[in-house]
DNA sequence: TCAATTCTTGACAAAATTACTCGGAATTAT
DNA sequence: ATAATTCCGAGTAATTTTGTCAAGAATTGA
């Protein structure tokens, strides 16, 4: 599981789409760009991406733009990085079949351990759960969630 | 924790001197080079950082080399990555202080929770772990433990 | 001593990846 | 019709990663 910034940047701007989608209405690319300080052309890239996946569902020309496909309880992160990181890689050395050496061979099950780690954390966190984790961490020091714009 | 096969690579490299180490005699990089198929020069970067950690010890002159500086079960994954890696990174947005906005700060305690799963399963993680998991798994079938060279 | 071996260091170059842009086409509300 | 907006392919710029190189210093064996 591959995870740059690409991935993060989709992650925040589905979490932007989560807190100010009202209703059934769409928001479009250049609101989500401002509130977050990403450049639209990007975000394109990203939202592309996104509705192949399934997760967002686009509408084109004015007051057009974008909107979460399901519930924001039933989008987990995985799912968002994937959509957006190109390659889902593999682990460094393909396969068993074409190690070169014994030692080699030796990490295979260590990286793909890993990935699984990372991919079963990132699985059972949804989009809601991270606003649900902040809303309640927040309440605790008596503050609002602050939601720019 | 960022992980690119700089850190692949010196825990393959680690790997081979565990299995390779007889007694406390040393081990040359054009060793572990031929058998693990790396450049040369990039093992010697790796190497001056992996003594700096004190994770090996070096000897200069012929029959000169390193080893390891610890019994294999002492030495865990994530101190041997973050000690190849040059920045162990932070999350994204440095910290709460220079949030943008609202929900940039919300990823902040996804991606640092992320952070500590991948570095607490590699610190469970010792090298010798690694040797004995892949013999057990090897015995299950019969086979015997491949050291190349 | 001398030569061979091997690590040490810093700077540099090549390759790969990542981040981001651009121009234009398609679509749709007003 | 016009303006707002997504859609698309391709391309560029920036950064990071990977790897090279050359000169040097320490150690060993003969």
């Amino acid at each position: 599981m591959k995870l740059t910034t690409k991935g993060k940047y989709a992650v925040t701007a589905l979490l932007d789409l989560s807190l100010n989608q009202i209703d059934r209405d769409y928001i479009s690319l250049s609101q989500i760009a401002e509130r977050q300080d990403m450049p639209v052309s990007y975000l394109e890239q990203l939202f592309r991406n996104l509705r192949k996946s399934g997760i967002v569902q686009a509408s084109r020309g004015p007051r057009g733009g974008y909107r979460l496909a399901k519930p924001s309880t039933e989008i987990n992160i995985s799912e968002v990085v994937a959509s957006v990181e190109d390659i889902l890689d593999a682990t460094q050395c393909g396969g068993s079949a074409d190690c070169h050496s014994g030692n080699r061979c030796l990490t295979h099950d260590l990286w793909s351990e890993l990935n699984s780690q990372v991919d079963n954390f990132l699985i059972s966190k949804s989009l809601e759960d991270v606003i649900a984790n902040k809303r309640a961490s927040l309440q605790k020091k008596n503050k609002d969630l602050i939601i720019a714009g």
